[in-house]
DNA sequence: ATGAAAGCGCTAACAT
DNA sequence: ATGTTAGCGCTTTCAT
């Protein structure tokens, strides 16, 4: 039993597979009793056209790629189920991809899209596949950046203000007294948290306090480090009373290691993190978090992407930036006297 | 600028397309210096095969599905990792959808995907969709389900031993003296929470402790209810000293509650809950959970599935059941006296 | 409005 | 071992 084409839908409901091509795309008239008879026939014996045919012919393939870290972590999932959300409304597929931050995945999956005819790309981009990117624009695919942005790319973006994010976690913990606050973050040159970093430094300036160089804890990918590096820091002459983590894997990292160290939170130490994660303000203490709209950044990154799918011409990039916001909780209390 | 195609190849290295075809698949021989001749222009000019056209001879289209309640469940984001890893690992893509728990979208879905003609999903069932899931594996694709079983579906399986996981739960919280259990599930029949709830049963009816019926509180799928319902169960004249949560979506919900009607972990009642998220172990106190391996039950769902596809015979279905770990830490302490 | 015919880019007989 | 041919299932001219 081999699947019905649509030549036998054709011979069955006498009349030719131009005409039911015709019924199927929609888009040329066919005569009422052609048009039911063809519906009819293909109702009956469940008839679906072959899509990888139809693609090969028209070029579309409605399907999307989406290229992130990693799904598990919340705030790629949130984004993912943004981008999905959208996706799924406009009758798109989306192929999911972990990279791991690690730009050979990256660069196996990036081509991987591009054999796959995927029409548009939400990704995160590490930073080092460039050129590649650019081919695949060229090449007619639609490409959105999220979460980080690569100035020149020519591709639209869809962003945190990381910089007002530190800032503002920054200035709330200044403001509550603390004169000495550490930040956590990557050694690796990582974007993101670089730009948070940015924020707290401004901040850090604004409210003239000096910054040492111990002030900023910088850890590896995998977090092995971060006990070893904060009981360094904390060990200094005169150490932070404060500590801001530059993202959610980071914040878990810093509490599990100052568990480990016996630094109660916030008495100890103040704790700002980025990202809100749903269980959060279920912690003890509640944790100050600077939050982001994930699921709303995936939204927007996907609504680009079929703006730009849409329009025959070359396009302007657009690039949208979300406002951080600072959930206060319990684990910033201001500094034990 | 058109793509270049096959002829182009074959005329640039002066030879002919098929022979250009039989370099790229490679199962046929070739003489060296063609072949060589071939893999230079094809380097030369990055050329990359058309996979649509190739898929629609060959019938191979190297993609997976992926159906599950939600991404951003962890539980689920682990096992979507799973299967994306091994998919990367044999060269297969993996097209991702969220069904949350509705049917409709899940039909949407498997449609979706028998139309995309992936070679296989794997997927968590809802248990309404089985005549068509049913059609979809006579139509030659491969299907695992993951997490619940249809049974009599005839399509292999990967799950937890869910029962075991809700005995284990059960006796270690009388083992620790405590006589009144309540156990937390959804009002509705959902395959998994009935198994937990059955092992719930059992390991009471084996402690000779008497099941009221106050004993199992159900919320909705939503769980707005789910303050009110503990707190009725909470005003009964003998309220339960412990709670078991039935999966980690209700195990928040049940502390958010409990946080909110005052009753202090593990003083007031003690909580065991269904998944351990990466975070129990810092919250204070730290929760006693019945783990499961769910990175691993999305790989092997994926082996499954690519054993299947490489089998020709009919195949037979198999299936793995996992054991549930119970991971004791302080929420689950002994009833205060 | 409809049918015939060509062709999307590839692979797989078939013939040599 | 290699070139020629047909054809995967669809859409889209091009005639009529």
């Amino acid at each position: 039993m081999k699947p019905l084409t649509i030549k036998d839908i054709a011979r069955l409901s006498g009349t030719s597979p131009s005409t039911v091509s015709r019924v199927l795309t929609g888009v040329v008239p066919v005569a009422d009793d052609k048009r039911s008879a063809i519906l009819n026939t293909i109702a009956e014996l469940n008839y679906r056209p072959n899509l990888l045919a139809r693609s090969l012919k028209t070029k579309a393939t409605h399907s999307l790629g989406l290229l992130i870290n990693d799904v598990l972590n919340p705030f790629y999932g949130a984004l993912a189920r943004g981008v999905e959300d959208v996706a799924r409304q406009e009758g798109y597929v989306v192929i999911l991809g972990n990279t791991n931050e690690d730009p050979d995945t990256e660069l196996a999956y990036l081509k991987m899209l591009q054999d796959k005819a995927v029409e548009g790309i939400v990704f995160a981009p590490s930073g080092a596949n460039c050129a590649v990117v650019r081919e695949l624009m060229d090449s007619g695919i639609a490409v959105v950046q999220v979460d980080r942005r690569i100035e020149g790319l020519g591709a639209s973006s869809v962003t945190l203000d990381n910089r007002g994010g530190g800032y503002i976690a920054t200035r709330h913990l200044a403001a509550h007294g603390h004169r000495r606050i550490g930040f956590v973050t990557y050694a690796m040159g990582q974007m993101t948290v670089a730009l948070r970093e940015r924020g707290y430094r401004d901040a850090l300036d604004e409210a003239n306090i000096g910054l040492e160089q111990g002030d900023a804890c910088r850890v590896s990918f995998d977090l092995a480090d971060v006990p070893a590096c904060l009981e360094k820091m904390l060990q200094a002459p005169e150490p932070p009373t404060a500590l801001i983590a530059a993202n959610n894997r980071i914040a878990l990292a810093v509490m599990r290691a100052l568990k480990q160290l016996e630094k109660a939170i916030p008495d100890d130490i103040a704790l700002v993190v980025f990202d809100d994660l749903e269980i959060f303000d279920l912690m003890i203490p509640a944790l100050t978090a600077v939050a982001q709209p994930s699921y709303e950044i995936g939204r927007q990154a996907a609504e680009f992407l079929f703006a730009q799918i849409r329009e025959e011409e070359p396009h302007e990039p657009r690039s949208k930036v979300f406002a951080p916001e600072l959930i206060v909780r319990s684990s910033s209390a201001a500094p034990r006297r």
